[in-house]
RNA sequence: AGAGCAGGCCACCUUAUCGCUGCAACAUUAGUUGGAGAGGAAAGUCCGGACACCGUAGUGCGGCAUAGCGGGUAACGCCCGUCCACCGAAAGGUGAGGACAAGUGCAACAGAAAGCAAGUACAGUUCGGCUGUAGUGAAAUCAGGUAAACUCUAUGCGGUGAAACGCCAUGUAAACCAACAUUAAAGGGCGGCACGUCCAAGUUGGAGGGUAGGCGGAUUGAGCUUUUGGGCAACCAGGGGCCUAGAUAAAUGGUAGGGAUAUACAGAAUCCGGCUUAUGGCCUGCUUUAUUU
C-alpha cells in the first residue's frame, strides 16, 4: 500500500551533515532551472528518512539576513507544497541542496512555478540514467 | 498656523487553515492535546563587566586609555547634578575643560626684533645697546600664548574569547598527563623588552592531541512589573506579583477573509550595562514669529 504524503517538513528531513554539505558541492549534479539550481547525491541515511533537503541563500548576493531567510522560507515552502512530486514518483535516497541564484528578490508564486520546473527535470534525468 | 528645541511611546491587528522549534501532560513505538516562540536597535563589535580557560599572570621599563568638581553604578570612556568656556534671539546645545611657577619645541599678520642673531626714531647718559619714551602687536631681553606639540602629573589596565571551556562514545603512533628518576649547556615557551620563571631524553601507569558526532555551557537574570520610602536627579532600600525564544546548515513562515489602501529599518546565537549607526509613525512639554480677540 502506498503511503500517503503529507505536506510536511520535520526536522529529520533536514540536511545537516558537514560531510553530505562538502560532498554535495564537490562531487553533486546539478540542474539549474533559471533561478534555481538543485544539488543532489545519491546517498543513504541511518534514520528512516528517503531524502534530506537544505536550502541556501548565497551571502555574496543577498548581505541583509532577512533576505536571505525569506529565500530560504519560500524555497522551503514551495519544495513542501511540491513534495508529492518526487516522493510517489522516485526510489532511493538522495540528499538535495537547493540554491537561488537569482539577483532580486524572488515571491512565491515564481518560487513555486521554477520548483516544479526543477523537480519534473529531475525525475527525468535520474529515469534516463536508470535506462541507459 | 509657521520655524525650532527637548523628551516619551508604539513597531500592523485579528480569525481560519497548512507547516516549523522548544516545553508540559497523556500515550510511553508512531502520535494526540495544550501553551510559548526575534529587536528597539537583535546591527556595528566601539567601551565596561559577568563567566571560562591559560605555566598564579610578580617586579622594572615600555605601551594603551581616561582627565573641571561632586555624585550614581558590578564596572565604564556611560548616566545624573553643577561650575566654566563657546554657539544660539530663545527653548537649548556642544566640550581631548589637569599642568606651559620642570625641560624641549612651535607661532600667521604687523614689527628692527617673538631667543642666540640683529637692533628704528627721539631724549637722557656714568658712553655699557646702559635707561626712558615713541612705534608694531594679544604679548617686547621681560614675560606671555600653545599640551586634538613632545612632555609631566593623577588614576586604571595580565592575555585569550562560547569555534572559550567541561563531559561522553569512537580510539592508531615516539607527540598528552601523572608518579619516580634527574641535570650541564645550547635552544625554546611565557603579552613588547629585561629581570624572573618553566621545559627535554629514561621507567611505570593512565590514556591525551587532531578529525567527524552527541550532551552540558544555554537561559532565573546586576531579570521584569507594581507599590511605599529616601534623593534636585542618575539611582538606592523594603514589600507584593510574574517566568518572558533557546535554535545549532540554525525554528518564529505560507495561504484566504476582515479592519478603506499601504506596511520603515531590520533576524536572537554565552549573558548583562552603555555608546554609535539605520529607520516608519504618534504624543507631550517648551521657545519664538505672525494673525485674531
Amino acid at each position: 500500500m502506498e503511503k500517503t504524503v503529507r505536506f510536511t517538513f520535520p526536522k529529520k528531513e533536514r540536511l545537516k551533515s558537514k560531510k553530505l554539505f562538502k560532498a554535495l558541492f564537490t562531487e553533486g549534479s546539478g540542474i539549474r532551472e533559471h533561478a534555481l539550481k538543485l544539488l543532489y547525491i545519491k546517498t543513504a541515511f541511518d534514520d528512516d528518512v528517503q531524502f534530506k533537503v537544505a536550502f541556501v541563500a548565497p551571502k555574496k548576493k543577498f548581505n541583509s539576513a532577512v533576505k536571505r531567510n525569506r529565500i530560504k522560507r519560500l524555497m522551503l515552502e514551495a519544495y513542501r507544497m511540491n513534495k508529492p512530486l518526487v516522493f510517489n514518483n522516485m526510489e532511493g535516497n538522495f540528499a538535495f541542496l537547493f540554491l537561488y541564484l537569482g539577483d532580486d528578490m524572488p515571491n512565491l508564486e515564481a518560487m513555486d512555478k521554477g520548483m516544479k520546473k526543477l523537480l519534473t527535470a529531475f525525475l527525468k534525468k535520474e529515469r534516463n540514467e536508470k535506462n541507459v
